[in-house]
DNA sequence: ATTTTTCATTTGTCAGACATTTAAACGTCT
DNA sequence: AGACGTTTAAATGTCTGACAAATGAAAAAT
């Protein structure tokens, strides 16, 4: 039961090493195909396929004609968030991560960046939380709509403790649970609680009271895993439709 | 200045949607290759170019034979750790992040999970914690052996939270600092420090108090931080060598 | 009934061709 | 000499056709 990799594979994680080892520096132009293939004694689709595979992974680009070729491409912080992203929803849906779960770890995560945030926020992120709380509390607003804005309003406060890598890392952690989220019914009591709970968060960093910042970010997890705890006891009996 | 990406790419996109829209559900197996390429009007290759773009993000895997083809594959958190690890140290050298920065995120969501920690611990993880002491205070280690250790020591300390999620966000906060860790010189003095203070930890796990926990991460964060610092202000006096 | 053989299906790899894009090299005109 | 259009070479993108290798299922032999 040997287990060889493609070569393509092989060929990938060969220059996939020479990247994250240094080897190749950003910006560094790679061997044309035909200067590839030569090298690894296979064919120019075989290289493709392998620079296919490092592109996916935004390692690499490509830029066609006389001057062209595939480039070390410098991965930044917004090109990281989609994959993030996308691979943490499915890491949920596929590992069939119930909703308390994902909801603790994202305000475990978020009451991390709460001292930080309390202490370094912008007038800038206050002011985007404020005009998020003035949103969701338009009374028209659909639920996707509503939760967008709550990952908007969340996104703020997190970016307030001016660390790129919290970040990046609580990007994950909060938007791959709005496809959860927006499986939730708000009704208008749920979103005047929620709304009032944003309120309280933004006056606490508008204080830089970390205190207030942290129970009020406790009490809005509370207010939200029972909300949640709701709607899958009521999916558990079964109504009609599917 | 249209910016229409390759087909094997808009394809990649279409069957990616599909895997994450729920279209297509874990275990399906996806058309053959010259079924696709009849059903998206392109060549073979432009088929395959683009399954490899896919199979580098694990969503699907490929299998020879009479029966074989691409399935949906389930992504699980144990394969996510790799790319999340990857990224996340490409994210910070690219990026230029600081010691400081990284260091900070590190702490901060590490000690998101001290609660949590404290609570669900299992004897389990706390074995692995005094092991890995054991093993830390050893004199003959090297830097690198020391600082994988330390990985490893912060693993059972977050995974003891027992949130799959939260020990996926966490891995590439940890682990992707080890490439900066590893540049600094542990002194005997620093190790036994280190050691002393993983005790502490170990200690305040054990006994479930998640005051002494957060404290003690306090400490250590501080303390590495202050290593750090050193280290960068010797590297910028220049010495022998480049 | 069991084992062996054959066979069809599917992915992996290769080779060669043509299309398209792009910038540099070249010429031409002012 | 400089500005402007043309040619050309290099590179990726795509297509076609072929063969190799793996693999399970059906067919055949024992």
């Amino acid at each position: 039961m040997k287990n060889a990799p493609d070569l393509s594979a092989q060929i990938a994680k060969s220059i996939r090493d020479a990247i994250v080892s240094g080897d190749l520096d950003v910006g560094d132009r790679l061997p044309s195909e035909a200067e590839l293939s030569d090298q690894f004694n296979v064919s120019r689709s075989t290289v493709r396929e392998a620079l296919k595979r490092l592109a996916a992974q935004s390692l690499i680009r490509t830029q066609r004609g006389a001057t062209g070729g595939a480039f070390v491409n410098k991965l930044r912080f917004e090109d990281a968030y989609g994959q993030q992203i996308t691979t943490s929803a499915l890491l949920l849906s596929m590992n069939a991560v119930d909703f308390t779960t994902a909801c603790e770890a994202r305000f475990a995560l978020e009451r991390a960046c709460a001292p930080l945030s309390a202490q370094r926020r912008t007038a800038d992120h206050l002011a985007t939380m404020r005009a998020e709380i003035t949103r969701q509390a338009q009374p028209g607003l659909t639920d996707e709509a509503f939760c967008a804005s709550d990952v908007a309003f969340h996104r703020a406060l997190v970016d307030g403790a001016g660390n790129p890598v919290l970040s990046y890392q609580l990007a994950g952690a909060v938007e791959a649970i709005e496809p959860l989220m927006n499986m939730i019914t708000f009704t208008a009591r749920s979103r005047d609680q929620i709304v009032a709970l944003h309120q309280g968060l933004a006056d606490a960093l508008e204080a830089r009271d970390t205190d207030a910042l942290v129970t009020g970010l406790d009490t809005l997890a509370h207010y939200t895993a029972d909300l949640g705890a709701t709607v899958a006891a009521k999916q558990k009996t079964p109504q009609k439709g599917n």
